[in-house]
DNA sequence: ATGAAAGCGCTAACAG
DNA sequence: CTGTTAGCGCTTTCAT
């Protein structure tokens, strides 16, 4: 009945009685246009349930509107979140996001980069699995289009997104420390990106600060390996950390699990502080005490930079900040 | 350098001395182009770094080559990868992927839908966390291309791929039976939607086969509330359940919290199936016995649908039915 | 097997 | 403020 599809914008101009490319500008809400005419056409194109070729659009303005994220797993709580918060703040300005997941293989990476190229992509945000694969590099270089890199250091000349793990991590510590924990264990992704890379290097700043040793750690091979056994093996002797502070979900929910076993409880046996806040931390029983990110500020962030840069500013690439709060819940308390 | 965008199919014939027509046919593969002209092209075509511009070739051919998926929760890994490998193999067939999430709200799975139209994608899989709301059925019904329903009871003369929730329920119920199991506690999704409604009325009806009562249930809210109180309330009785059927990955994981602080042990003091298969289940300790679908299946089935009615196979819609099955892992045992 | 030409639906530049 | 016109880059007739 609709017959959607068919309705072009010459049948609302002829419907409202102007020439085309009124109707057009009328439609775009474009300056120089009688408020009676655009309301003429407005009301042509409802009744006609007119929509607008994209494609069309496309090729003749050089924007596809279409902007593209490139995260490496979407199964991870802080990316699908970014990503239908960035969608949500984006549908608005009349953009629609794509997302790409490449399970942190660069081959994949590079591929969806090209494939968002050709498509003509407005702007692109980043979080790629790999910060040195030359391919990848080249290809983000000669992206033709804004790039905001989200928490990875990677040098492309682009916008970046940073979070302050540092100052997180540090904040973790202290606490703990400050509750009298004087063996604390790490749990931390391997080091090859920069969250991982940062967390080791600020948990060890903050440790020797606080004048304690780091004598064990559990490093999971990717962000989402189970660390059961290494948790368990960790905790086994009879100095065992009093706290541990856990990245992630995956490893969250395998070190919780080897608590369990271990039948230490959380906070009586020992302090837990996650990396990340989600539906694990807050549902757990007790809730978790959790570095959040300021997501809200972040999506604010990387949609006003990509509306900036989409829309030709053109100042120098810029890095910004994101902090981590320590949420307090009831998984901390002083060592026995 | 490489100035991409810049360099059109002209350039290409000009640089291959053939004509623009030529040089389109011969990149496209289409039919009665010599061997050697062919070649020359596609080398000019490297030699330049040629890049089709995706808009041009959607407004000519009436193709985006754009593939849309509507689900409800991307953090749930049933569709994060059925995405991925959806994506994967569309890929292969020269088809992007685009995907929304709605969070099971229907003004946000309408506007979805109508994005879908006006960008003009060629086909699209939907799994609407609503399977009633008026408006996006009627929008749905009108939408301008192939459309593949995963797992709702939705009548829209589109092609349906369905799980089959009876058999697998009734499987795991059996299994629990055979056991020796009298009293199993189910802790499924709510029953507005095909899925939860399924699973009740198997779960009823494989106990009633068996002989077996069902006192009590657990029904969160939504598939993501936890339900750490109701399992608490539910396990507190002196006749309470043995085994437990569970839905999900959060209420998966606050099932299990609610039985560590019960302090009852899996398999030992509880029995326990999840349904549907994921690193939740496979890495805890013990590996959880779970109700697997088989993703492969699914998703060479729905994008050979989604390939077939692209194009043009003009068939009755079809209903086709995934298999659950029961992966016996360290979970169950008999009763005590 | 290839070349020439038409035109998809739209926006933007230019007139008036 | 509005009408007219010229393409955007490509695929697809229609000739040859």
């Amino acid at each position: 009945m609709t017959e959607s599809g068919k309705i072009t914008i010459r049948d609302v101009a002829r419907r409202a009685g102007v020439s085309l490319g009124t109707a057009s500008r009328a439609m775009n809400a474009a300056p120089g246009v009688m408020a009676r005419t655009r309301a003429t056409v407005e009301a042509a194109a409802r009744e006609l349930g007119y929509q607008p070729n994209a494609a069309a659009r496309a090729l003749r303005s050089r924007s596809s509107r279409l902007i593209g994220c490139l995260f490496t797993d979407l199964e991870n709580p802080l990316y699908a979140r970014l990503y239908n918060s960035l969608q949500d703040r984006m549908a608005e300005e009349g953009f629609v996001t794509l997302i790409n997941a490449s399970s942190g293989r660069a081959d994949r990476e590079s591929r969806a980069v090209q494939t968002f190229a050709e498509r003509g992509l407005d702007a692109i945000v980043v979080a790629p699995g790999n910060e040195t694969d030359a391919d990848l590099l080249a290809l983000l270089r000669d992206f033709p289009a804004p790039i905001v890199v989200v928490d990875r250091d990677i040098e492309i000349g682009a916008d970046r997104v940073l979070f302050d793990h540092d100052a997180g991590i540090r904040a973790a510590v202290s606490y703990l420390a400050g509750l009298g924990h004087r063996r604390i264990l790490p749990v931390f992704s391997p080091i090859d990106t920069r969250p991982g890379r940062m967390r080791s290097t600020a948990f060890d700043a903050a440790m020797a600060e606080a004048g304690l040793d780091v004598p064990l750690r559990v490093a999971p091979d990717t962000p989402n390996s189970p660390v059961f056994a290494e948790v368990c093996a960790a905790l086994a002797g009879p100095d065992r950390a009093t706290a541990m502070i856990v990245q992630g979900t995956h490893v969250l929910s395998s070190a919780l699990n080897a608590l369990a076993r271990l039948g230490l409880r959380v906070p009586e046996d020992m302090s837990l502080i996650a990396i990340g806040d989600s539906a694990t931390t807050t549902d757990h029983v007790p809730a978790l005490t959790a570095l959040r990110l300021d997501r809200d500020g972040m999506v604010a962030l990387i949609a006003d930079r990509l509306l900036a840069r989409i829309r030709g500013l053109d100042g120098p690439r810029q890095d910004d900040v994101i902090a981590y709060e320590l949420v307090k819940r009831g998984s901390c308390m002083p060592p026995a």
